[in-house]
DNA sequence: AAACCAATGCAATGGAAGTGCAATTATTAT
DNA sequence: ATAATAATTGCACTTCCATTGCATTGGTTT
């Protein structure tokens, strides 16, 4: 089990404690969440911090963006079978329409997409929208 | 062929000659457009006009919109076989990394996406990204 | 023609994303 | 250990897109 230090620096970013906190809180999180949901979480912090933190993050692939189509990016640690800096990695989001959250289903592969003929395929963005398991139950 | 006029009035949008001209300039083009396209195409018109004439036309399922991932939110008319007042509709885009053009591939159908048992799926939305049959060329 | 309702224009707001710079903190070299 | 250096953090500000309230215009209906 690697600690959170080792992780950031094997990815060479330097650890600091705002940083450990925000990826405890990451790591925490089953959703992916917004900036405004790590500003609530770090009140005390400045947001430029913790805009630039994810950036930082987002930069060394310990994180990934996520565009589920409310108009408000979210972010989710990768996890184990993510490979967010290959760049035809695929993923695949769930956004659940009742309880607004959105989940990785880093799991479920999203099956080949053929374009038509000239153009080429370079990433795939998927959300699947809906109910998620806790409010279908 | 059914006339603009016909279109708006069938789907109880009351015709004008503002929206007229934006239909018309929708129908003309091959990719979606951004809002700020709109106003580029009608500087004498107000942006408030254009926007909510944009979303009278959402809300009458004469337009879509199509989150790209560029952060701007983009529209385009749904063709023949693109119901997009039926839920599960699935909607397949693609958008360029060269040009930041995005078109609609209405003749590409999606696979059916597996969930997780609990989960819901009621919608899907896929973003292929890469470059385009002009770029490539 | 009067009354009514929808459509348009103007002004302003809100929210998220991003940047420049100063101040602070950590790291490195002497 | 201390000075020099580099990275991180905080503050203020800006930009851009989306959205709303309200007054005004224009078209319909009686």
């Amino acid at each position: 089990m690697e600690t959170i230090e080792q992780v950031l620096e094997s990815r060479g970013i330097r650890v600091t404690a705002m940083r450990m906190l925000i990826y405890k809180f990451l790591a925490e999180k089953e959703v992916a969440v917004t900036l405004s949901d790590i500003e609530n979480a770090f009140v005390k912090a400045d947001r430029t911090t913790l805009y630039r933190t994810i950036k930082t993050f987002e930069e060394k692939a310990i994180v990934h963006q996520i565009d589920d189509g409310t108009g408000i990016t979210k972010y989710a640690l990768c996890e184990q079978g993510c490979n967010c800096d290959i760049k035809t990695d695929l993923h695949l989001h769930f956004h659940c329409n009742n309880c607004n959250e959105t989940i990785c289903l880093t799991d479920h592969k999203i099956p080949q997409i053929k374009v038509p003929d000239g153009f080429v395929s370079e990433n795939v963005n998927l959300v699947v929208k809906g109910i998620c398991d806790k409010c279908s139950g």
